[in-house]
DNA sequence: AATCCGGGGAC
DNA sequence: GTCCCAGGATT
């Protein structure tokens, strides 16, 4: 009577536990419970697929070993190395939480979800993730895998990005773990069941181990859900960027630290206005941000870059500089680096894809 | 509630 | 080209 199972005992509850310790993947952060680990592999998973965190998560685990080494590093370092993964207010806050927990804790992570949602860059889903999987806390996970496995075997209609839909999902998500005997497999289980078999477009519903009970497969309806909101349209900018080398070196400023790629080293420039020529743009913007006025030469790259909410259109120009100081009027500090010295600082990767041609 | 915040891979 | 990913902070 498949209609009778409420979330409390629903059968998935160990069906996805026996499914989930055949046929997860074997990943780096899932052969240990150390919660630094943990934490830090749950940060870089943000809106980030597994396959590209793992070199990330590698090489970050070497640099900074402990929530010790994490807190005493410079935020340039843990920049460097989150380099090219995007959402950099993730590094930082990182930084931030590991200084709290090294200093203010005296090196305890918290163990309850209210502590750890306490620190910043933690939210729900990272405080429920880590406390189940690190502490076997009966706390609830919501990620995008998530709310596609739950809205299609409880055929839940209405978007799931909806508010009122999302805390349903919670509900049902936490309902499904609680007094769960291993809460961390079942939400890593969940989690896992979206990204390999439930998966967006043309899921693998015949090697679904939830196959008997998904309303949404039994009704056939499973490629309809969930449903999405209408995406809004993106704009498009032309932005001008100047190389201006001098002596082999080249001018460049950080960003600040909050904002869009807040903390990285870019090459100067802006948009490109309405009726304005490349050349007039590139001369107005260092005029305004670095009060210099240039001599604006070749075209050395065009560069295509999508950003989370807009595009753009790089648009690369070997310069000279005439006259006036260089002062930092958007960015926090100025630089003439060499390009030797580009492989230590941290770049958009906009910047990363003109750099060998410098 | 809406917007901001990267980059990449599958299609 | 579009979609969306082990989301969180800000306004």
């Amino acid at each position: 009577m498949k209609g009778f199972y409420t979330p409390r005992n629903h059968p998935i509850r160990w069906l996805l536990i026996h499914w989930f310790r055949t046929d997860a993947r074997d990943l780096p952060w899932r052969r240990t419970r150390d919660p630094y680990a943990i934490w830090v592999s749950e940060t870089m998973l943000q809106q980030t697929r597994v396959e590209q965190c793992i070199p990330y998560f590698e090489r970050f685990m070497a640099a900074f070993p402990t929530v010790h080494a994490l807190a005493e590093a410079t935020l340039d370092r843990v920049l460097k190395v989150w380099e090219g993964l995007g959402y950099y207010t993730r590094a930082r806050n990182l930084h931030r939480a590991a200084q709290i927990i090294a200093h203010d804790r005296h090196g305890n992570f918290p163990r309850d979800v209210e502590g750890w949602q306490a620190l910043p860059g933690v939210g729900r889903y990272t405080a429920g993730a880590v406390t189940s999987i690190a502490f076997d806390v009966c706390a609830p996970v919501l990620d995008g895998n998530v709310k596609r496995v739950l809205t299609r075997v409880f055929n839940i209609a209405e978007p799931p990005d909806d508010a009122r839909v999302e805390q349903r999902l919670w509900e049902l998500a936490a309902s499904l773990a609680s007094r769960h005997p291993h809460p961390g497999e079942f939400n890593q289980a969940l989690m896992e069941l979206g990204a390999q078999t439930c998966l967006p477009a043309a899921p693998r519903c015949p090697t679904c181990p939830a196959w008997h009970y998904c309303k949404a497969r039994l009704l056939g309806i499973q490629d309809h859900l969930p449903v999405s909101k209408p995406k809004k349209s993106v704009p498009h900018y032309d932005i001008v960027v100047a190389a201006i080398k001098k002596r082999g070196r080249y001018l460049i400023g950080k960003r600040p630290l909050s904002g869009l790629l807040g903390g990285l080293w870019e090459f100067p420039g802006g948009k490109v206005q309405p009726g304005e020529s490349h050349e007039q743009a590139l001369q107005r913007e260092l005029k305004e941000e670095l009060g210099i006025t240039i001599k604006v030469g070749k075209l050395l790259a065009v560069v295509n870059h999508a950003y989370s909410h807009f595009k753009v259109t790089l648009h690369v120009f070997q310069c000279c500089h005439l006259s006036g100081k260089p002062r930092p009027n958007i960015h926090t500090e100025l630089r003439w680096a060499a390009p030797r010295e580009f492989s230590e600082l941290a770049f958009p990767k906009a910047n990363l894809k003109f750099l060998p041609l410098l």
